[in-house]
DNA sequence: AAAGATTGACAGTTCAATCTTA
DNA sequence: TAAGATTGAACTGTCAATCTTT
């Protein structure tokens, strides 16, 4: 492809491209491949983000509306639609916060952390799997450098940056929730 | 979140997700940033891509709907709105092959060429805009390995596979065409 | 005013079924 | 029989407008 570009119009500055059109088809690849196998759980590549979000972010599994449309980079109105799919199917549920009666908190159900795990744990297989070419030295400077790719993006787009925290928040605590009862401490 | 899942659930092979969860989100980024510098050009994402590759192509700028499916991961079927789109606005024309009458040529017009090169000139001083946080050497090192997470990707997976050639013709030419007059040679 | 979430109109994509040609 | 392309149905996503709450 850098050839052809080469020979039709020399001196072209084609250099970005060898980055920025891989990470974009081996994103195609990927996301081909993660949803057919999320879909042996009739789960959806955003469905099991959000369900993910939730459970990681540890008890009480709940996170606000906004909280999870920076997580998974979605629109208002399509997390709302996401939303609706998953609570009708019940794996998760959504609650009025009662500080901010604006909020929405979605609270992940039994069956929603049931389901995340059992997709999660074939998935990771999936993934260790299409990765299988490289090795640990290349995944860590991968993961590295794209790392610094996304720390600029992040920090440079004003669409999903929330006001507080967020990526700042690398500092004590995993998720510095006011109100969590968190029994588990 | 990897510090998350570490503590919700110790042990769990995470590691596949600190690369694989990073393209993907890059590459989320990436398709807005790029979709936002087109839509100047009243262009898509897509529609782009299917021009970008008549016009690296070479004259006579002519590829099968087959080869732009391969090109740009598509479905069949979106290919063809896709190519109904281009075609209504006139940057690309379809005519059927003589030699086999089940395959479509599709054939960039003057003003598709002319369109083509505008939005790129446009969009690679965007590219390299993006990737101004990575040096030479992380460019290089990246770029690498994800040609090689590609190709692992590209011969694995059967439904983009063509029968001949495509990516197994690293070989001597760059795209070898049978029919091209080839004037340019 | 401004933020959070929802709604409805709209566009784009995939999939399965179909048609034509090899 | 199979390959290439098209069609139409169903789904999913964005965007702009709206409603409620702060």
């Amino acid at each position: 492809m850098l050839e052809q570009w080469e020979a039709e119009i020399p001196g072209l500055p084609v250099a970005p491209i060898r980055v920025i059109a891989r990470i974009l088809r081996a994103g195609q690849h990927l996301e081909h491949e993660v949803t057919r196998g999320l879909s042996a759980h009739g789960l959806g590549n955003r469905e099991f983000d959000v369900l993910s979000a939730l459970r990681r972010s540890g008890p009480p599994y709940s996170l606000t509306a906004t909280e999870l449309r920076h997580a998974i980079l979605f629109s208002s109105g399509g997390l709302t639609n996401l939303l609706v799919r998953l609570e009708r199917t019940g794996l998760v549920m959504r609650e009025q916060d009662n500080d901010d009666r604006r909020v929405v908190q979605v609270v992940l159900t039994d069956a929603g952390r049931e389901l995340q795990e059992a997709a999660m744990t074939l998935d990771l297989e999936h993934e260790e799997r299409l990765l299988a070419r490289l090795d640990e030295a290349q995944r860590e400077t991968l993961a590295g450098t794209l790392q610094t790719l996304l720390i600029g993006f992040e920090l440079a787009d004003t669409r999903w940056r929330p006001r507080r925290g967020h990526l700042a928040s690398r500092a004590p605590r995993v998720r510095g929730r006011l109100d969590s009862p968190d029994p588990a401490a």
